[in-house]
DNA sequence: TAGCTTTGACCCGCC
DNA sequence: AGGCGGGTCAAAGCT
């Protein structure tokens, strides 16, 4: 099983102030597994403890998420106040597609949406990068929508930033990380660029095209036109960067330099190492940073065709979850052990009927219709399957109405609120079957009731042992 | 017998 | 208006 059982006193590897990261996280980097918002939370608060300027924010994904689904304006401003946004020259906001605030496993992709008031040419803007346009576009417009009555300019707009284009279901948490990571590394360089139009777009655009450059030096078989013949809209910029680089290298982190980090029962968790002195600590083991697109493209690790695919079935097996394909198409090449809708690599937690097959122009593969077998779902789905069993291509339409048939036995993803909430307090029972430290949770709800600002705390890095422990309630039940 | 797949026919939008 | 192609229907067959 990739995700393993006993999750409940789950090993706590990595920490960066109160974002901590679990043994289970490594499992899911070393994966190709969709990433969860901890990971998500704990890199990017990796770079901000790098840059250690007021101007530049970068948020964990929990606090976009709230603000998208707060009832009211007030609330909001409760929420965003201690963030200080309007002040902020670049505030990075990872945005996820969860619909539904009471449903864990809601979300299914990740986008990065950042809020630029850095450059004096195009004025204040919001720019969305999605590896996966125009899904998220929807979610990221929703969240603009609910900051720009926080924010002095008037009507600001939003633009789709220069993303590169992610060639299967999982890796879009993957592409946000590195476009982060792109923007803080042109971050202290930006003076140089003051007097003119270049910014930080230009960056992640050149950061792309070297990407671009070392893709096809590194392995031709990744070219487009081979890999993805009967999808365009992927074909025509797919790269194969993978979640993996990224695992592997924390895994390494893991392995040799937290070695002597133990569980801890409670906080504060300042106990554990931060990911910063691992860093610091690692000059005797050549394990160097992964700071841009280009490192992550050369640390790739080869995918082999059978393994990282059956852990990849695995996950969704395990989750009951298609990471980042529900409502959109993805492409990708696993091994399906038989047709069955229910036991093959398509299975996604729900049943299907499957009502038509056709042979349709352009792809080699018969594309299946499948419809959601619950009465009132209107949800349906295309499979295109290859003749030896790889799916070339799934595409679902709409969204269930009801929960899966077949729970999902351990949850990946743990943006929702729920989640948050259950995770708010470290001797709670955790409700995500072991991972039990949700990203930023404090600060998200001790924001939420008064105002704390101990998400600068978190910016930085710092223990966020200031704010006061509450017993756990229900979030849901604030929002109401 | 229920529930599913298969498959030819049909519908409908687009050019 | 007619052809084409994608999506859906529904009867028949299978498990």
């Amino acid at each position: 099983m990739a995700h393993g059982g006993g999750e409940e006193e789950e090993e706590r590897v990595l920490s960066h102030g109160d974002v901590v990261l679990l043994r289970c996280d490594l499992t899911i980097l070393r994966g190709p597994h969709f990433l969860n918002d901890r990971i998500i939370a704990f890199y990017l608060a990796h770079l901000a403890a790098d840059h250690h300027d007021d101007d530049l924010l970068l948020l964990p994904p929990s606090v976009p998420y709230l603000l998208s689904n707060l009832p009211d304006p007030a609330s909001v401003a409760a929420v965003a106040d201690p963030l200080r946004l309007a002040s902020r020259r670049l505030v990075l906001l990872p945005v996820n597609d969860n619909p539904d605030v009471s449903h864990a496993e809601g979300g299914s992709h990740w986008t990065l949406l950042v809020l630029d008031n850095s450059n004096a040419v195009s004025g204040p803007r919001f720019v969305h990068h999605d590896s996966l346009p125009p899904t998220n576009l929807p979610s990221a417009r929703r969240l603009a929508a609910v900051l720009r009555p926080l924010l002095p300019a008037s009507a600001i707009p939003l633009i789709e930033g220069p993303t590169p284009r992610q060639t299967n279901g999982y890796d879009c948490g993957v592409f946000v990380l590195a476009v982060a990571s792109a923007i803080c590394n042109w971050w202290p360089t930006r003076a140089r660029h003051s007097n003119s139009d270049s910014d930080w777009l230009e960056a992640v655009k050149r950061e792309i095209k070297l990407v671009h450059y070392l893709v096809m030096l590194d392995e031709p078989s990744h070219c487009p036109s081979t890999q993805l013949p009967s999808h365009p809209s992927i074909a025509s910029t797919s790269l194969p960067v993978t979640a993996q680089d990224f695992g592997t290298w924390c895994d390494m982190q893991s392995h040799k330099k937290v070695a002597a980090v133990k569980p801890v029962a409670s906080r504060p968790s300042s106990r554990l190492r931060s990911f910063s002195m691992l860093q610091e600590d690692s000059t005797a083991i050549d394990s160097p940073r992964v700071t841009s697109l280009e490192e992550i493209i050369l640390r790739r690790p080869k995918l082999e065709d059978s393994g990282t695919h059956t852990a990849y079935d695995q996950k969704k097996a395990d989750t009951g979850k298609g990471a980042c394909w529900d409502n959109l198409t993805v492409s990708q090449s696993v091994r399906k052990p038989n047709v069955s809708a229910k036991n093959s690599l398509s299975y996604d937690g729900y049943s299907w009927r499957k009502y038509g097959q056709k042979q349709v122009k352009g792809s080699e593969f018969p594309r299946s219709y499948y419809k959601c077998t619950h009465p009132t779902c209107p949800v349906k789905r295309k499979v295109e399957m290859t003749p030896d069993g790889r799916i070339a291509e799934i595409v679902y339409n709409g969204e269930h109405n009801h929960p899966k048939p077949h729970p999902p036995r351990k949850p990946t993803l743990s943006t929702s609120v729920e989640t948050l909430v259950a995770t708010n307090d470290a001797g709670l029972e955790n409700k995500l079957e072991g991972c039990d430290q949700a990203i930023g949770s404090d600060a998200v709800v001790e924001a939420l009731r008064g105002g704390c600002h101990c998400l600068d705390g978190f910016r930085n890095g710092n223990e966020i042992s200031d704010c006061k422990k509450r017993p756990t309630a229900s979030l849901e039940d604030t929002l109401r």
